[in-house]
DNA sequence: ATTAATATATCATTAAATGATATATTCTAT
DNA sequence: ATAGAATATATCATTTAATGATATATTAAT
């Protein structure tokens, strides 16, 4: 990170890839928490200052939208179009970072025994 | 990150996790700044100042050592036990998010055709 | 001789993450 | 009733991470 914005470089921190992940279906934040937890099996989890600041910052990327907020204290959210797009693009891009480690360490494993 | 030591969270940093895989064999700086930008077909690419940086930390925390440092101009580190360990691990923890983000965009697709 | 490539290194700046903290509501068990 | 736990949102100040810019030196190629 730093001195370059993740979003603005089409990439997502573990954070709002969980967050984004979560927001696939509509979820208010406290349960976008919860659901991270549970997807996540507690591996994961990602606090209310986090969230927040992650959240604002995916709506101003257009990554995702409000839902629904006829009720002040439960506003959902939901992701956009692009926001699956990017994270569709970022799994891929996860996918190819776990088969470049393969690729060293089964070698590696070849030659060691 | 921040607030939070990732290497003594357990965890890496996408740009320590490519230097510690270009360290499973031993190298000096700019073949592992090289080899990064070579098995990752320049999808990823390491600069200097993020790279001494790094490298610093991984020596502090003994993911890494120094393998050969008689040519002081080519000071080679190669990974260590403890480094290949945590590496494996880290793939395993990418590995675990990108089943978590297919499982959830596959129930998506199922849902909306 | 000049340019490109190889090679190492640091500083200052920006972004990201989060612990701590604050506040309010709702549900649940005593 | 009421105390405590869970639900729910929000911000600030701080720390870590990443890196552009920059500097320097050597070696190989043209």
């Amino acid at each position: 990170m730093a001195r370059t914005d993740s979003l603005e470089m089409g990439e997502l921190t573990d954070t709002a890839y969980y967050i984004l992940l979560s927001l696939v279906e509509a979820r208010h934040g406290y349960l976008i928490m919860k659901n991270i937890e549970s997807i996540t099996n507690n591996r994961f989890s990602v606090g209310p200052a986090s969230m927040y600041t992650t959240i604002k910052k995916l709506l101003s990327a257009n990554l995702i939208r409000i839902y629904d907020d006829s009720d002040q204290k439960k506003k959902t959210y939901i992701a956009t179009e692009k926001g699956i797009e990017l994270l569709e693009k970022e799994v891929q891009r996860r996918r190819e970072m776990v088969i470049h480690a393969e690729k060293v360490l089964k070698q590696r494993g070849e030659i060691e025994g």
